[in-house]
DNA sequence: GTATGACCTCAAGTACACTTGAGGTCAAAT
DNA sequence: ATTTGACCTCAAGTGTACTTGAGGTCATAC
């Protein structure tokens, strides 16, 4: 029996696609993820005579950057929208990618810069001990990071 | 009929507990959510003679930080361990506050460098186009936050 | 030619983090 | 006294992101 590597080899010429398992060892995503993903519109395959999965070279990157997006706590819809100009059917080009990248790179430039200035605040709070003060900017997210909903309000003097 | 704001001004001295319905107001949580996070242990009430919650004044702060770890996407679970020698039934000591800062600013910083790095790897990548290319940092997230499992491995030269 | 492993579909199950609803109680105002 | 809004419990439902399982097909090895 040859093992999965060699059965991947068989079919690996330098432009052939990927089947799932070989597309879920170098990803490390789960074929069942890999089908989920298809389902969501994330990433597609071709289907062979017997039905079954191909998928393109360039689906690697798109499925690197779904679990990039995924330690970093992104939701799949705003991998979604981050993929958007990025041809799913056809092989992107260099500026497609590279428009991607600049995408992603203002999302990271966002999340890194909330956690900086909750960061700064928290330093703040260890050097003063205002943590279990008065007011804290990192216990008043409207100022931090935008609120969603009514929102907290400031603690007041008496809430030590 | 008195507003609720009145209502809570009511029994609000400056050592008296809240009412689940200022709490919520106060953070922004819905007092679904405080039942929820009560129910996993992450925050405590008292309870009235007819059975209504009370809470400490320093449960807004244990929930205040409770919604900033959400916004970065912190699991409760990890907020569990963060909040690990905070006194829940007892009002935290000055000290007791300073050790749970320190242990999420670490936290934080973590979250900030993993971020970081994909950020000087992505500007890399525009720089040079290499999403679009061979061997990225970006495609490897062995390298870059570490890996849970099997791992994906580094795109090949063909893989373009 | 048959066994084996990789693959297929589709339905159901899981974990997290809650929300919603039913049915009932509590407390302040009129 | 009764109305009204805030509160209670407990069960079930929601959305996200998958995994697991049943039942069957495909492809390669022996």
């Amino acid at each position: 029996m040859s093992s999965d590597a060699a059965a991947d080899r068989a079919v690996h010429g330098p432009d052939e696609p990927l089947t799932i398992g070989e597309m879920s060892r170098r990803t490390g995503v789960a074929p069942s993820a890999l089908h989920f993903y298809e389902s969501l519109g994330l990433i597609a395959s071709t289907r062979t005579a017997g039905n079954q999965r191909r998928y393109a070279r360039h689906m690697l990157r798109r499925v690197s950057l779904i679990t990039v997006a995924k330690r970093l706590g992104i939701p799949l819809s705003d991998v979604q929208d981050a993929f958007a100009d990025v041809p799913l059917t056809q092989t992107p080009s260099h500026d497609d990618w590279q428009r991607a990248s600049r995408r992603w790179k203002r999302e990271l430039e966002k999340r890194r810069e909330g956690i900086e200035r909750l960061e700064r605040e928290l330093t703040g709070c260890i050097g003063c001990g205002c943590l279990s003060m008065k007011a804290c900017g990192l216990l008043n997210p409207d100022d931090a990071l935008g609120s969603q909903g009514a929102g907290p309000q400031r603690l007041r003097d008496e809430d030590t």
